[in-house]
DNA sequence: CCGTGCACTTCACGGCGTATAGTTTTCTCA
DNA sequence: TGAGAAAACTATACGCCGTGAAGTGCACGG
């Protein structure tokens, strides 16, 4: 809050420092208006207009923020995305360190709790954002990506022990993986082998699957207790990979 | 082709059938427009104004044969949903009986080949149709998901017979499911405890985050061997299953 | 104190869904 | 066969949307 101003001396917010200032509270003020108008409507009512009303501003006037709307929507992306990576990363490091069982599960859930509390944001992220946006190749998103998929990385590695016996006959190789993933995930996990990277991958899926039934209201057609549903097939999950339990 | 004309005798087209044929080909007609801009761009490429330029009408008269845009998605997502269900069923049907292993790949194949292959259908079906769409809560679109469930549940009672000892503490009863479903599933497959309805759930669920990771681009930026990486967990799952394996 | 640059507004264009009213074609029936 | 009803379709209009071009006013740097 207390900005760190750098050219002037500190009380008087004068020079440069005060414009940069005021454009970055506008920035903000943009993004956190827009992300206002996804929670209450949906992706879709992310319009210039709605925000510029909102702000008491001129649809226009966001042109000196962002050059097009999917600027700012890639900017959420970004946004939203860190936030849930740093939510299943805190999850992670939180848990108690029991064993392996604890982390996973406190990690899968962390996922589908923040996924079903923004579903919003879920869909923005996972989904089609907004009509005719198309995802950058680079950027804060997929690096916020890759910190998801390091995150499952870690969890692959901490079954791995138990679970290697099962995955001897996979057929990977580190060059079935994107550059950018392995030099995250290698060095934070360098007992990991390809196989091991291809469990994340299948982790991701996994959960991924569940969720995102979930969030767009097919599961919620099926059954009425998508809760036990996931919590049952995390245990099997856990199960499956030759975890041992510690504790529900 | 030679329509069921009615009242009137035959080669001349009069009488009030002719109108209902006209009818049902200009719907029809309106449908494949729609369908053919969603394939070259995308679901948001399906406009009122779009299909009316395509055919050489006004944007309004397609209001004369859907009442709303909402209207025409719903029946397209029906159409779609229901070729989803014709595909993954004919994939089991036309499955050799070799054992449930060889069926249950077929399926689960089934259902990423045609995903891969309708991506916009796909997206359609599972995603956010279009902007502002909400689903209806009856009409064919829902009778198709029920039908991919009873699918799934075919898998798992195939399945059953291995996996059951595996699940013999899950919570689940039958007003865990919604009723509809039930309907379907119960008198298919008499012998499938709601222990075994949840694990088709499990299973939709393990499919369809693979798939629609890899739909939506998100699998393609990690790994370059998407096929591999389901054709692994494909195999893992079924011996997971403890379903004996026949062949690849 | 003047000039420059930035934040912002105004106006405009084309595209969207859709409501209302009018027009043309087609079928029905006395 | 001809009048009337009904259906199919067009014309016009409204309020949304993203976005481009041009204009305005104020804060800042020299």
């Amino acid at each position: 809050m207390t900005g760190t101003s750098g050219t002037t001396t500190g009380t008087a917010p004068a020079g440069r420092g005060r414009r940069e200032r005021l454009r970055a509270e506008t920035t903000a003020e943009i993004k956190d208006t827009a992300l206002g108008l996804m929670a209450s409507g949906g992706p879709d009512a992310i319009t210039l207009r709605a925000i510029a009303r909102e702000m008491g501003m001129t649809a226009n006037a966001i042109y000196g923020y962002f050059a097009t709307r999917d600027d700012l929507v890639t900017t959420l992306i970004d946004d939203v995305y860190s936030a849930l990576a740093d939510a299943v990363e805190a999850a992670w490091a939180h848990a108690p360190a029991e064993g392996p069982a604890t982390r996973i599960l406190a990690w899968a859930r962390a996922f589908r709790t923040w996924a079903l509390a923004n579903p919003e944001g879920f869909r923005l992220v996972y989904g089609d954002p907004v009509p005719g946006y198309r995802a950058p190749e680079e950027g804060p998103a997929p690096d916020a990506a890759r910190r998801v998929c390091t995150g499952l990385a870690g969890l692959a590695a901490a079954a791995w022990p138990y679970a290697e016996p099962l995955y001897r006959d996979s057929a990977f190789g580190w060059d079935d993986f994107d550059a950018g993933l392995l030099d995250k995930v290698r060095p934070a996990f360098p007992d990991l082998p390809p196989a091991g990277v291809a469990l994340a991958l299948r982790l991701w899926g996994h959960l991924h699957g569940l969720v995102a039934l979930e969030v767009y209201g097919h599961l919620g057609r099926q059954t009425t207790s998508p809760d036990k549903l996931f919590q049952e097939e995390l245990n099997r999950l856990v199960t499956t990979l030759g975890v041992p339990k510690t504790s529900g």
